[in-house]
DNA sequence: GACTAATTATAAG
DNA sequence: TGTTATAAATAGT
């Protein structure tokens, strides 16, 4: 900012980059400290170096304190509850994760021949059961979705030929008026064509 | 700092306090980018308002990140540990346990035909149902196998128990002869112990 | 929010 | 580290 506009980009010379991170930070630092003076609020500012030297400031004088407000803010956000509760959630994930790779272990087991099936309990069918189930839905979730694209698919096909087909009526009327034809002349009442090989109207 | 130097304490205008909080509280974090972005560094700021609301910035977009990394730092200053890195251990756990299930689920997979259900055809997507369909099917015949033994023993122990009952209140019929009570006794007629506690036969 | 005078931060030396 | 010309931030309107 002076002596020259800077671009606001990494400065590649090393030096001015180590000379400007010093000058900025005590800057950064001294605003943050303002600020707060000023208008009576409470700032922390942790500042990593490249080289992971940690430099911070904390209005208030407790670090600790502003995160953890911090922190409880942003779990509300989310609807996480307190830092206990989370750890506590945290291991129960663990032992659930832990019983459910058991769990698969048991059921490749089973399918590579072993029958290990026959080892299970109770508990550990029921649970392997609900997996299985549950996969089973996925998969006709799956097959729903294809087949629905199918149909829909199907039916536009079903009204371009259907259209194409009262075209080729119409003229094949015309045709029979010119040719001055007095009798009634067939006409299929199928449209014509009415085949896989309709594709070329597609 | 323009148009008249300011006073460095608590701006005492709620209005020109609300102001210059706004004008500084941007001023501040543009400062923290710009170094960021010039020195190649990480930076988190936290603001809080004199209301309590919280602004907040870091430079890497995670905000957890970095405070997880300044709590190493001081952890390690102060010789605290424990809370932090066990919590933090937690979560590579599940992490390494949630990669661990989802390498299960694409060996089963794997097994079932090689194919990712996502990229799956009608044919092969019901070749897998039939195939999981057969596997819960299995599953549940073992549970039944297992159901009733579970219930072949029960009556056992009932027929056992009931037995053991009926002599029992044969001996008191004798006993009650031979004290020569007159009146008649109460003899539950649910056999005796039949609780939760016969789950040890399975 | 935009403007502007005056202050402050800082790039280069 | 200190200096200085200039850019940037900002107090008051």
């Amino acid at each position: 900012m002076a002596r020259g506009k800077v671009q606001m980009r990494r400065i590649e010379n090393p030096v001015h980059r180590q000379v400007t991170f010093c000058k900025r930070r005590m800057g950064l630092l001294k605003k943050a400290k303002e600020l707060s003076v000023l208008c009576d609020a409470d700032i922390g500012v942790i500042v990593v170096s490249p080289h992971g030297k940690i430099y911070d400031l904390a209005t208030n004088g407790n670090m600790q304190g502003l995160i953890e407000r911090y922190r409880k803010t942003y779990s509300e956000m989310h609807g996480e509850s307190s830092e206990q509760n989370k750890t506590q959630a945290i291991q129960q994930e663990v032992l659930a994760l832990t019983r459910e790779i058991d769990l698969f272990q048991k059921g490749l087991r089973y399918i590579h021949g072993e029958k290990d099936i026959n080892h299970m309990n109770l508990g550990e069918l029921q649970a392997l059961e609900n997996n299985l189930e549950m996969w089973v839905h996925n998969i006709r979730s799956q097959k729903m979705q294809i087949m629905s694209r199918e149909i829909e698919m199907l039916r536009n096909k079903e009204g371009i030929l259907q259209a194409a087909n009262d075209i080729l009526q119409e003229r094949i009327i015309e045709q029979n008026g010119i040719l001055n034809f007095s009798g009634t002349v067939m006409i299929p009442q199928a449209p014509f064509q009415l085949t896989m090989e309709s594709n070329c109207y597609l």
